[in-house]
DNA sequence: GTCTATATATAGATAGAC
DNA sequence: GTCTATCTATATATAGAC
Protein backbone atom coordinates (compact mmCIF):
# COMPACT_ATOMS: atom_id res chain seq x y z
CA UNK A 1 0.00 0.00 0.00
CA UNK A 2 0.55 3.57 -0.43
CA UNK A 3 3.27 4.28 2.27
CA UNK A 4 1.73 8.12 2.79
CA UNK A 5 -1.69 6.40 2.77
CA UNK A 6 -0.23 3.90 5.53
CA UNK A 7 0.54 6.90 7.64
CA UNK A 8 -3.28 8.66 7.69
CA UNK A 9 -4.86 5.62 8.53
CA UNK A 10 -2.43 4.82 11.60
CA UNK A 11 -2.81 8.67 12.02
CA UNK A 12 -6.30 8.90 12.64
CA UNK A 13 -6.33 5.60 14.40
CA UNK A 14 -3.86 7.18 17.15
CA UNK A 15 -5.44 10.52 16.91
CA UNK A 16 -8.77 9.08 17.54
CA UNK A 17 -7.84 6.95 20.87
CA UNK A 18 -5.37 9.72 22.75
CA UNK A 19 -6.33 13.15 20.25
CA UNK A 20 -3.91 15.81 18.30
CA UNK A 21 -1.85 16.66 20.73
CA UNK A 22 -1.07 13.68 22.58
CA UNK A 23 -0.37 11.60 19.74
CA UNK A 24 3.74 11.82 18.48
CA UNK A 25 5.02 11.55 15.19
CA UNK A 26 7.00 8.96 16.62
CA UNK A 27 4.61 6.67 17.07
CA UNK A 28 3.16 7.37 13.61
CA UNK A 29 5.70 6.84 11.87
CA UNK A 30 6.83 3.68 13.69
CA UNK A 31 3.02 2.25 13.29
CA UNK A 32 3.82 2.47 8.86
CA UNK A 33 7.22 0.91 9.87
CA UNK A 34 9.15 3.92 9.50
CA UNK A 35 11.33 6.72 11.10
CA UNK A 36 10.49 9.89 12.54
CA UNK A 37 12.59 11.84 9.95
CA UNK A 38 11.02 9.45 7.10
CA UNK A 39 7.67 10.86 8.07
CA UNK A 40 8.45 14.38 7.40
CA UNK A 41 9.20 12.99 3.39
CA UNK A 42 5.80 12.72 3.20
CA UNK A 43 3.97 15.29 5.45
CA UNK A 44 5.54 18.83 5.83
CA UNK A 45 4.01 18.92 9.80
CA UNK A 46 1.70 16.93 12.17
CA UNK A 47 -1.00 19.37 11.30
CA UNK A 48 -0.48 18.71 7.67
CA UNK A 49 -1.42 15.18 8.03
CA UNK A 50 -4.46 16.05 10.41
CA UNK A 51 -5.59 18.40 7.53
CA UNK A 52 -5.14 15.65 4.95
CA UNK A 53 -7.14 13.33 6.80
CA UNK A 54 -10.11 16.04 7.11
CA UNK A 55 -9.82 16.49 3.53
CA UNK A 56 -9.96 13.13 2.31
CA UNK A 57 -13.00 12.59 4.27
CA UNK A 58 -14.65 15.49 3.23
CA UNK A 59 -14.08 14.22 -0.78
CA UNK A 60 -15.23 10.76 0.28
CA UNK A 61 -18.49 11.48 1.81
CA UNK A 62 -19.51 13.94 -0.96
CA UNK A 63 -18.13 11.13 -3.37
CA UNK A 64 -20.06 8.50 -1.67
CA UNK A 65 -23.61 10.54 -1.65
CA UNK A 66 -23.66 11.76 -4.77
CA UNK A 67 -22.50 8.50 -6.06
CA UNK A 68 -25.38 6.67 -4.16
CA UNK A 69 -28.23 5.44 -5.72
CA UNK A 70 -31.82 4.66 -4.54
CA UNK A 71 -34.37 2.70 -6.03
CA UNK A 72 -36.87 5.17 -8.04
CA UNK A 73 -40.26 5.87 -7.28
CA UNK A 74 -39.05 6.86 -3.61
CA UNK A 75 -41.45 9.31 -1.89
CA UNK A 76 -39.80 12.61 -0.87
CA UNK A 77 -39.53 11.37 2.61
CA UNK A 78 -38.29 7.75 1.86
CA UNK A 79 -35.47 9.38 -0.25
CA UNK A 80 -34.33 11.18 2.72
CA UNK A 81 -34.59 8.30 5.22
CA UNK A 82 -32.32 6.51 2.58
CA UNK A 83 -29.84 9.15 2.93
CA UNK A 84 -29.83 9.42 6.17
CA UNK A 85 -29.42 5.46 6.75
CA UNK A 86 -26.37 5.61 5.18
CA UNK A 87 -24.91 8.49 6.41
CA UNK A 88 -25.30 6.84 9.83
CA UNK A 89 -23.92 3.82 8.70
CA UNK A 90 -21.16 5.68 7.02
CA UNK A 91 -20.45 7.21 10.40
CA UNK A 92 -20.08 3.96 12.32
CA UNK A 93 -17.74 2.12 9.99
CA UNK A 94 -15.67 5.73 10.11
CA UNK A 95 -16.16 5.88 13.57
CA UNK A 96 -11.93 6.85 14.07
CA UNK A 97 -13.22 9.69 12.39
CA UNK A 98 -15.61 10.97 14.30
CA UNK A 99 -13.83 10.26 17.60
CA UNK A 100 -10.68 12.06 16.05
CA UNK A 101 -12.85 14.95 15.01
CA UNK A 102 -14.81 14.90 18.67
CA UNK A 103 -11.58 14.17 20.71
CA UNK A 104 -8.70 16.91 20.74
CA UNK A 105 -8.48 19.52 17.86
CA UNK A 106 -5.38 21.56 16.65
CA UNK A 107 -7.63 24.03 15.01
CA UNK A 108 -7.05 26.72 17.88
CA UNK A 109 -4.07 28.84 16.95
CA UNK A 110 -4.48 28.28 13.06
CA UNK A 111 -6.88 30.27 11.04
CA UNK A 112 -5.96 27.82 8.24
CA UNK A 113 -7.42 25.28 9.36
CA UNK A 114 -10.75 27.17 11.36
CA UNK A 115 -11.40 28.49 7.80
CA UNK A 116 -11.38 24.81 6.36
CA UNK A 117 -13.50 23.58 9.82
CA UNK A 118 -16.12 26.34 9.22
CA UNK A 119 -16.26 25.70 5.32
CA UNK A 120 -16.73 21.79 6.10
CA UNK A 121 -18.97 22.80 8.41
CA UNK A 122 -20.87 25.36 6.36
CA UNK A 123 -21.23 22.33 3.39
CA UNK A 124 -22.90 20.30 5.55
CA UNK A 125 -25.24 22.95 6.82
CA UNK A 126 -26.73 24.03 3.81
CA UNK A 127 -26.93 20.26 2.18
CA UNK A 128 -29.36 19.47 5.44
CA UNK A 129 -30.63 22.56 4.79
CA UNK A 130 -32.02 21.59 1.17
CA UNK A 131 -32.72 18.23 1.94
CA UNK A 132 -35.39 19.19 4.73
CA UNK A 133 -36.78 21.53 2.41
CA UNK A 134 -37.45 18.91 -0.19
CA UNK A 135 -39.54 16.85 2.22
CA UNK A 136 -41.10 19.32 3.82
CA UNK A 137 -41.37 22.10 1.52
CA UNK A 138 -42.89 25.33 2.67
CA UNK A 139 -44.28 24.21 6.23
CA UNK A 140 -40.58 24.18 6.86
CA UNK A 141 -39.65 26.97 5.28
CA UNK A 142 -40.43 29.52 7.71
CA UNK A 143 -38.41 27.83 10.53
CA UNK A 144 -36.23 25.74 8.76
CA UNK A 145 -32.35 27.35 10.28
CA UNK A 146 -34.30 25.74 13.49
CA UNK A 147 -35.46 22.40 11.82
CA UNK A 148 -31.69 22.24 11.06
CA UNK A 149 -30.38 22.52 14.09
CA UNK A 150 -32.67 20.40 15.81
CA UNK A 151 -31.84 17.46 12.83
CA UNK A 152 -28.21 18.34 13.59
CA UNK A 153 -28.84 17.45 17.46
CA UNK A 154 -30.83 14.64 17.37
CA UNK A 155 -27.91 12.67 15.41
CA UNK A 156 -25.16 14.33 16.53
CA UNK A 157 -26.38 12.67 20.21
CA UNK A 158 -27.08 9.27 18.90
CA UNK A 159 -24.11 9.62 17.31
CA UNK A 160 -22.62 9.44 20.33
CA UNK A 161 -24.84 6.75 22.06
CA UNK A 162 -23.15 4.53 18.67
CA UNK A 163 -19.48 5.42 18.96
CA UNK A 164 -18.56 6.90 22.27
CA UNK A 165 -20.51 3.95 24.35
CA UNK A 166 -20.40 1.63 21.44
CA UNK A 167 -24.14 0.85 21.84
CA UNK A 168 -25.72 -1.63 19.50
CA UNK A 169 -28.23 0.27 18.26
CA UNK A 170 -30.76 -0.94 15.32
CA UNK A 171 -29.79 1.67 12.50
CA UNK A 172 -32.71 1.34 10.51
CA UNK A 173 -35.02 2.00 13.38
CA UNK A 174 -33.13 5.21 14.21
CA UNK A 175 -33.30 6.50 10.62
CA UNK A 176 -37.44 6.14 11.01
CA UNK A 177 -37.36 7.74 14.69
CA UNK A 178 -35.68 10.92 13.47
CA UNK A 179 -37.43 11.13 10.44
CA UNK A 180 -40.66 10.83 12.75
CA UNK A 181 -39.49 13.17 14.89
CA UNK A 182 -39.11 15.52 12.42
CA UNK A 183 -42.56 14.88 10.96
CA UNK A 184 -43.94 15.70 14.36
CA UNK A 185 -42.31 18.72 14.85
CA UNK A 186 -43.27 20.31 11.10
CA UNK A 187 -46.82 18.92 11.33
CA UNK A 188 -46.68 21.00 14.94
CA UNK A 189 -45.02 24.35 13.32
CA UNK A 190 -47.70 26.05 13.36
CA UNK A 191 -47.54 26.69 16.96
CA UNK A 192 -44.35 27.11 17.55
CA UNK A 193 -42.41 30.38 16.98
CA UNK A 194 -39.26 30.28 15.17
CA UNK A 195 -35.53 31.06 16.82
CA UNK A 196 -33.30 31.62 14.46
CA UNK A 197 -33.29 33.93 11.18
CA UNK A 198 -30.34 32.69 9.61
CA UNK A 199 -26.86 30.91 9.72
CA UNK A 200 -24.94 34.11 8.64
CA UNK A 201 -24.51 36.80 10.97
CA UNK A 202 -25.58 40.02 8.98
CA UNK A 203 -23.74 42.30 11.18
CA UNK A 204 -20.11 43.22 11.10
CA UNK A 205 -17.42 41.55 13.56
CA UNK A 206 -16.68 44.15 15.38
CA UNK A 207 -20.35 45.50 16.12
CA UNK A 208 -21.08 41.44 17.33
CA UNK A 209 -18.07 42.05 19.40
CA UNK A 210 -19.58 44.83 21.30
CA UNK A 211 -22.86 43.12 21.54
CA UNK A 212 -21.04 40.11 23.22
CA UNK A 213 -19.33 42.42 25.44
CA UNK A 214 -22.39 44.48 26.58
CA UNK A 215 -24.30 41.35 27.40
CA UNK A 216 -22.00 39.73 29.45
CA UNK A 217 -21.76 42.47 31.66
CA UNK A 218 -25.48 43.05 31.80
CA UNK A 219 -25.45 39.35 32.88
CA UNK A 220 -22.43 38.85 34.99
CA UNK A 221 -20.86 41.94 36.23
CA UNK A 222 -20.48 42.81 39.82
CA UNK A 223 -20.91 46.54 39.06
CA UNK A 224 -23.27 46.16 36.40
CA UNK A 225 -23.49 50.55 36.04
CA UNK A 226 -20.27 51.49 36.17
CA UNK A 227 -18.29 48.69 33.78
CA UNK A 228 -21.69 49.82 31.39
CA UNK A 229 -21.02 53.38 31.79
CA UNK A 230 -16.88 52.29 31.00
CA UNK A 231 -18.39 50.28 27.93
CA UNK A 232 -20.12 53.16 26.35
CA UNK A 233 -17.27 55.49 26.66
CA UNK A 234 -15.34 52.68 25.55
CA UNK A 235 -16.75 52.58 22.25
CA UNK A 236 -17.64 56.01 21.64
CA UNK A 237 -13.71 56.33 21.90
CA UNK A 238 -12.98 53.54 19.68
CA UNK A 239 -15.46 54.93 17.26
CA UNK A 240 -13.73 57.94 17.14
CA UNK A 241 -10.89 58.64 14.02
CA UNK A 242 -8.25 60.18 16.59
CA UNK A 243 -9.07 58.39 19.84
CA UNK A 244 -7.07 58.50 22.14
CA UNK A 245 -4.96 55.47 23.32
CA UNK A 246 -4.33 55.75 26.49
CA UNK A 247 -7.90 56.31 27.41
CA UNK A 248 -8.81 52.93 25.07
CA UNK A 249 -5.62 51.56 27.25
CA UNK A 250 -6.96 52.66 30.40
CA UNK A 251 -10.96 51.31 29.86
CA UNK A 252 -9.96 48.13 28.71
CA UNK A 253 -7.93 47.47 32.01
CA UNK A 254 -10.39 49.15 34.06
CA UNK A 255 -13.07 46.49 32.65
CA UNK A 256 -10.34 43.37 32.77
CA UNK A 257 -10.67 44.08 36.66
CA UNK A 258 -13.94 41.62 36.01
CA UNK A 259 -12.67 38.38 34.97
CA UNK A 260 -15.68 37.32 33.27
CA UNK A 261 -15.84 39.69 30.63
CA UNK A 262 -12.26 38.02 30.21
CA UNK A 263 -13.31 36.47 26.63
CA UNK A 264 -14.98 39.15 25.35
CA UNK A 265 -12.62 41.68 25.99
CA UNK A 266 -9.92 39.83 24.00
CA UNK A 267 -12.25 39.34 21.04
CA UNK A 268 -12.72 43.27 21.31
CA UNK A 269 -9.50 43.49 21.88
CA UNK A 270 -8.35 41.94 17.75
CA UNK A 271 -9.95 45.19 16.26
CA UNK A 272 -7.66 47.81 17.79
CA UNK B 1 -9.17 36.66 46.68
CA UNK B 2 -8.42 33.20 47.58
CA UNK B 3 -5.38 31.91 45.21
CA UNK B 4 -6.49 28.99 44.71
CA UNK B 5 -9.76 29.93 43.49
CA UNK B 6 -7.92 32.64 41.48
CA UNK B 7 -5.66 30.16 39.69
CA UNK B 8 -8.81 28.00 39.14
CA UNK B 9 -10.62 31.00 37.55
CA UNK B 10 -7.25 31.53 35.49
CA UNK B 11 -7.48 27.59 34.70
CA UNK B 12 -10.65 27.57 33.31
CA UNK B 13 -9.95 30.98 31.07
CA UNK B 14 -7.01 29.45 29.71
CA UNK B 15 -8.31 25.76 28.87
CA UNK B 16 -11.34 27.04 27.43
CA UNK B 17 -9.53 29.25 24.70
CA UNK B 18 -6.30 27.01 24.23
CA UNK B 19 -7.60 23.22 25.41
CA UNK B 20 -5.84 21.43 28.50
CA UNK B 21 -2.57 19.88 26.87
CA UNK B 22 -1.86 23.08 25.11
CA UNK B 23 -2.13 25.31 28.23
CA UNK B 24 1.54 25.34 30.59
CA UNK B 25 0.95 25.36 34.40
CA UNK B 26 3.76 28.42 33.91
CA UNK B 27 0.77 30.24 31.88
CA UNK B 28 -1.63 30.05 35.14
CA UNK B 29 0.34 30.70 37.92
CA UNK B 30 2.02 33.55 35.95
CA UNK B 31 -1.60 35.02 35.34
CA UNK B 32 -2.09 34.51 38.74
CA UNK B 33 0.63 36.19 39.46
CA UNK B 34 2.92 33.11 41.52
CA UNK B 35 5.57 31.28 39.90
CA UNK B 36 5.33 27.70 38.27
CA UNK B 37 6.91 25.99 41.28
CA UNK B 38 3.80 27.94 44.04
CA UNK B 39 1.75 26.71 42.17
CA UNK B 40 2.22 22.54 43.40
CA UNK B 41 1.39 24.31 46.78
CA UNK B 42 -1.95 24.74 45.79
CA UNK B 43 -2.54 21.72 43.24
CA UNK B 44 -0.45 18.80 43.13
CA UNK B 45 -1.05 18.20 39.51
CA UNK B 46 -2.46 19.94 35.76
CA UNK B 47 -4.86 17.22 36.06
CA UNK B 48 -5.59 18.14 39.74
CA UNK B 49 -6.62 21.52 39.11
CA UNK B 50 -8.67 20.36 36.00
CA UNK B 51 -10.78 17.75 38.58
CA UNK B 52 -10.88 20.61 41.14
CA UNK B 53 -13.10 22.50 38.34
CA UNK B 54 -15.12 20.00 37.33
CA UNK B 55 -16.30 19.28 41.02
CA UNK B 56 -17.07 22.85 41.67
CA UNK B 57 -18.76 23.42 38.69
CA UNK B 58 -21.10 20.48 39.47
CA UNK B 59 -21.50 21.51 42.86
CA UNK B 60 -22.61 24.75 41.81
CA UNK B 61 -25.24 24.06 39.32
CA UNK B 62 -26.35 21.32 41.70
CA UNK B 63 -26.64 24.04 44.84
CA UNK B 64 -28.61 26.87 41.98
CA UNK B 65 -30.96 24.60 40.99
CA UNK B 66 -31.83 22.99 43.94
CA UNK B 67 -32.37 26.58 45.82
CA UNK B 68 -34.08 28.11 42.69
CA UNK B 69 -38.05 29.14 43.69
CA UNK B 70 -40.38 29.68 41.37
CA UNK B 71 -43.35 30.91 41.92
CA UNK B 72 -45.97 28.40 43.30
CA UNK B 73 -48.88 27.42 41.22
CA UNK B 74 -46.90 26.74 38.13
CA UNK B 75 -47.89 23.59 35.86
CA UNK B 76 -45.46 20.97 35.21
CA UNK B 77 -45.08 22.04 31.49
CA UNK B 78 -43.94 25.98 33.31
CA UNK B 79 -42.25 24.34 35.44
CA UNK B 80 -39.88 22.64 33.31
CA UNK B 81 -39.41 25.09 30.98
CA UNK B 82 -38.75 27.66 33.50
CA UNK B 83 -35.73 25.51 34.73
CA UNK B 84 -34.53 25.26 31.30
CA UNK B 85 -34.25 28.55 31.08
CA UNK B 86 -32.71 28.66 34.06
CA UNK B 87 -30.17 26.01 32.44
CA UNK B 88 -30.01 28.14 29.25
CA UNK B 89 -28.88 31.13 31.36
CA UNK B 90 -26.25 29.50 33.21
CA UNK B 91 -24.98 27.50 30.20
CA UNK B 92 -24.16 30.81 28.68
CA UNK B 93 -23.13 32.93 31.57
CA UNK B 94 -20.12 29.93 32.49
CA UNK B 95 -19.47 29.93 28.52
CA UNK B 96 -15.75 29.39 29.55
CA UNK B 97 -16.32 26.16 31.15
CA UNK B 98 -19.11 24.55 28.15
CA UNK B 99 -15.73 25.69 25.76
CA UNK B 100 -13.11 23.83 27.90
CA UNK B 101 -15.20 20.55 28.41
CA UNK B 102 -15.65 20.76 24.77
CA UNK B 103 -12.29 21.37 23.55
CA UNK B 104 -9.35 19.16 24.47
CA UNK B 105 -9.47 16.61 27.68
CA UNK B 106 -7.08 15.20 30.12
CA UNK B 107 -9.51 12.05 30.61
CA UNK B 108 -7.92 9.59 28.00
CA UNK B 109 -5.67 7.10 30.00
CA UNK B 110 -6.84 8.33 33.43
CA UNK B 111 -9.45 6.29 34.97
CA UNK B 112 -10.56 8.20 37.59
CA UNK B 113 -11.25 10.84 35.40
CA UNK B 114 -13.16 8.76 32.98
CA UNK B 115 -15.55 7.77 36.28
CA UNK B 116 -15.85 11.04 37.71
CA UNK B 117 -17.12 12.15 34.02
CA UNK B 118 -19.27 9.12 33.28
CA UNK B 119 -20.92 10.24 36.77
CA UNK B 120 -21.08 13.49 36.55
CA UNK B 121 -23.28 12.56 33.07
CA UNK B 122 -25.39 10.01 34.49
CA UNK B 123 -26.39 12.56 37.12
CA UNK B 124 -27.37 14.73 34.71
CA UNK B 125 -29.27 12.25 32.63
CA UNK B 126 -31.14 10.84 35.55
CA UNK B 127 -32.21 14.49 36.39
CA UNK B 128 -33.59 14.76 32.51
CA UNK B 129 -35.27 11.80 32.91
CA UNK B 130 -37.55 12.49 35.78
CA UNK B 131 -37.96 15.84 34.67
CA UNK B 132 -39.50 14.65 31.45
CA UNK B 133 -41.59 12.14 32.97
CA UNK B 134 -42.95 14.86 35.67
CA UNK B 135 -44.03 17.18 32.58
CA UNK B 136 -45.24 14.40 29.75
CA UNK B 137 -46.17 11.64 32.19
CA UNK B 138 -47.34 7.97 31.20
CA UNK B 139 -47.40 9.13 27.03
CA UNK B 140 -43.17 9.58 27.31
CA UNK B 141 -42.90 6.52 29.29
CA UNK B 142 -42.61 3.86 26.61
CA UNK B 143 -39.47 5.56 24.81
CA UNK B 144 -38.42 7.82 27.78
CA UNK B 145 -34.43 7.56 27.15
CA UNK B 146 -34.77 8.57 23.46
CA UNK B 147 -37.05 11.36 24.89
CA UNK B 148 -33.95 12.42 27.07
CA UNK B 149 -31.69 11.54 24.24
CA UNK B 150 -33.61 14.30 21.54
CA UNK B 151 -33.95 16.58 24.13
CA UNK B 152 -30.26 16.38 24.92
CA UNK B 153 -29.39 16.84 21.41
CA UNK B 154 -31.38 19.96 20.99
CA UNK B 155 -30.38 21.68 23.51
CA UNK B 156 -26.34 20.82 22.85
CA UNK B 157 -26.70 22.27 19.50
CA UNK B 158 -28.15 25.61 20.47
CA UNK B 159 -25.18 26.00 22.94
CA UNK B 160 -23.15 25.37 20.25
CA UNK B 161 -24.95 28.47 18.62
CA UNK B 162 -24.80 30.53 21.46
CA UNK B 163 -21.06 29.48 22.83
CA UNK B 164 -19.53 28.82 19.81
CA UNK B 165 -20.77 31.06 17.53
CA UNK B 166 -21.68 34.12 20.55
CA UNK B 167 -25.01 34.14 18.53
CA UNK B 168 -27.34 36.33 19.89
CA UNK B 169 -30.64 34.20 20.40
CA UNK B 170 -33.73 34.99 22.63
CA UNK B 171 -33.66 32.79 25.44
CA UNK B 172 -37.00 32.30 26.17
CA UNK B 173 -38.25 31.76 23.18
CA UNK B 174 -35.48 29.17 22.49
CA UNK B 175 -36.93 27.08 26.06
CA UNK B 176 -39.79 27.54 24.75
CA UNK B 177 -38.83 26.22 21.08
CA UNK B 178 -37.34 23.24 22.93
CA UNK B 179 -40.15 22.35 25.21
CA UNK B 180 -43.17 22.55 22.05
CA UNK B 181 -40.71 20.45 19.85
CA UNK B 182 -40.95 17.86 22.55
CA UNK B 183 -44.44 18.10 22.83
CA UNK B 184 -44.65 17.71 19.81
CA UNK B 185 -42.79 14.84 20.01
CA UNK B 186 -44.78 13.10 22.53
CA UNK B 187 -48.15 13.95 20.98
CA UNK B 188 -46.95 12.34 17.89
CA UNK B 189 -45.24 9.25 19.46
CA UNK B 190 -48.00 6.66 19.47
CA UNK B 191 -47.15 6.63 15.82
CA UNK B 192 -43.27 6.44 16.38
CA UNK B 193 -41.31 2.91 17.52
CA UNK B 194 -38.98 3.74 20.16
CA UNK B 195 -34.69 2.80 19.78
CA UNK B 196 -33.42 2.80 22.89
CA UNK B 197 -34.08 0.56 25.38
CA UNK B 198 -31.96 1.56 28.60
CA UNK B 199 -29.09 3.48 29.36
CA UNK B 200 -27.43 1.36 30.91
CA UNK B 201 -25.78 -1.60 29.32
CA UNK B 202 -26.96 -5.11 30.92
CA UNK B 203 -24.33 -7.38 29.40
CA UNK B 204 -20.69 -8.54 30.42
CA UNK B 205 -18.00 -5.42 29.04
CA UNK B 206 -16.10 -8.71 27.51
CA UNK B 207 -19.32 -9.67 26.26
CA UNK B 208 -20.00 -6.22 24.31
CA UNK B 209 -16.19 -6.48 23.26
CA UNK B 210 -16.90 -9.36 21.40
CA UNK B 211 -20.56 -8.34 20.12
CA UNK B 212 -18.57 -4.88 18.78
CA UNK B 213 -15.67 -7.04 17.02
CA UNK B 214 -18.37 -9.11 15.37
CA UNK B 215 -20.54 -5.83 14.04
CA UNK B 216 -17.01 -4.48 13.12
CA UNK B 217 -16.18 -7.51 10.90
CA UNK B 218 -19.30 -8.23 9.29
CA UNK B 219 -19.22 -4.40 8.19
CA UNK B 220 -16.05 -3.37 6.99
CA UNK B 221 -13.67 -6.49 7.06
CA UNK B 222 -12.35 -7.41 3.34
CA UNK B 223 -12.13 -11.06 4.11
CA UNK B 224 -15.72 -11.41 6.33
CA UNK B 225 -15.56 -15.34 6.22
CA UNK B 226 -12.06 -15.73 7.07
CA UNK B 227 -12.45 -13.14 9.45
CA UNK B 228 -15.83 -14.26 11.04
CA UNK B 229 -14.18 -17.93 11.44
CA UNK B 230 -10.67 -16.61 13.30
CA UNK B 231 -12.75 -14.67 15.55
CA UNK B 232 -15.04 -17.46 16.43
CA UNK B 233 -12.23 -19.61 17.24
CA UNK B 234 -10.50 -16.93 18.92
CA UNK B 235 -13.82 -16.61 21.55
CA UNK B 236 -14.56 -19.98 22.41
CA UNK B 237 -10.47 -20.43 23.01
CA UNK B 238 -10.79 -17.30 25.33
CA UNK B 239 -13.46 -19.29 27.13
CA UNK B 240 -11.53 -21.86 28.02
CA UNK B 241 -9.86 -21.86 31.70
CA UNK B 242 -6.56 -23.81 29.54
CA UNK B 243 -6.61 -21.44 26.46
CA UNK B 244 -3.59 -21.84 24.89
CA UNK B 245 -1.68 -18.79 25.07
CA UNK B 246 -0.25 -18.83 21.57
CA UNK B 247 -3.39 -19.70 19.72
CA UNK B 248 -5.32 -16.36 21.22
CA UNK B 249 -1.82 -14.47 20.41
CA UNK B 250 -1.83 -16.22 16.28
CA UNK B 251 -5.62 -15.47 15.71
CA UNK B 252 -5.24 -11.75 17.13
CA UNK B 253 -2.61 -11.00 14.99
CA UNK B 254 -3.99 -12.19 12.12
CA UNK B 255 -7.23 -9.96 12.99
CA UNK B 256 -4.91 -7.24 13.47
CA UNK B 257 -3.68 -7.29 9.77
CA UNK B 258 -7.40 -5.80 9.31
CA UNK B 259 -6.68 -2.11 10.12
CA UNK B 260 -10.35 -1.22 10.55
CA UNK B 261 -10.91 -3.68 13.27
CA UNK B 262 -7.87 -2.19 15.32
CA UNK B 263 -10.18 -0.24 17.89
CA UNK B 264 -11.83 -3.29 18.77
CA UNK B 265 -9.31 -5.68 18.74
CA UNK B 266 -7.96 -3.12 21.79
CA UNK B 267 -10.59 -3.05 23.91
CA UNK B 268 -10.63 -6.96 23.57
CA UNK B 269 -7.26 -7.47 24.38
CA UNK B 270 -7.80 -5.77 27.66
CA UNK B 271 -9.67 -8.79 28.67
CA UNK B 272 -6.98 -10.95 28.79
C1' DG C 1 13.03 7.58 0.76
C1' DT C 2 15.04 5.89 4.55
C1' DC C 3 18.09 5.93 8.44
C1' DT C 4 20.58 7.85 12.81
C1' DA C 5 21.93 11.66 15.27
C1' DT C 6 20.98 16.03 16.77
C1' DA C 7 19.22 20.83 17.32
C1' DT C 8 15.92 23.23 19.84
C1' DA C 9 12.23 23.94 22.69
C1' DT C 10 9.09 23.20 26.23
C1' DA C 11 6.61 20.57 29.24
C1' DG C 12 5.43 18.73 34.26
C1' DA C 13 7.22 18.29 38.47
C1' DT C 14 10.72 18.65 42.45
C1' DA C 15 14.52 20.58 45.61
C1' DG C 16 15.99 23.63 48.70
C1' DA C 17 16.64 28.46 50.23
C1' DC C 18 14.00 32.17 52.31
C1' DG D 1 3.70 29.99 50.54
C1' DT D 2 6.83 31.81 47.51
C1' DC D 3 10.97 31.97 44.83
C1' DT D 4 14.84 30.25 41.55
C1' DA D 5 17.24 26.55 39.76
C1' DT D 6 17.08 22.12 38.12
C1' DC D 7 15.71 17.35 36.85
C1' DT D 8 13.72 14.45 33.56
C1' DA D 9 11.10 13.48 29.78
C1' DT D 10 9.44 14.20 25.44
C1' DA D 11 8.14 16.78 21.61
C1' DT D 12 8.67 18.78 16.63
C1' DA D 13 11.59 19.25 13.20
C1' DT D 14 16.15 19.16 10.63
C1' DA D 15 20.91 17.56 8.92
C1' DG D 16 23.54 14.63 6.58
C1' DA D 17 25.00 9.89 5.37
C1' DC D 18 23.44 6.01 2.54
Amino acid sequence: MDKRQELMNHAVHFFSIKGFHQTSVQEIAKAAGISKGAFYKHFDSKEGIFVEILKQYHEDLTRDLNSADFESGLTNREFFKKKLLLEIERTVMNKEFFLMVFKDFPAYDNELMQNLLQELRMAQLVLHKYSLLEVYGDRAKPFIYDLVTVYEGIKKEYYFYLIFENRPINKELLAEFIVASLDAIVNHSEKIQHVLTGFTSTISPLEEAYNQLEEQIKQTSSQREKHLSAFLMLKEEMAKQDAKAFLVEALLDYLKQEESLATELSTLEKFI
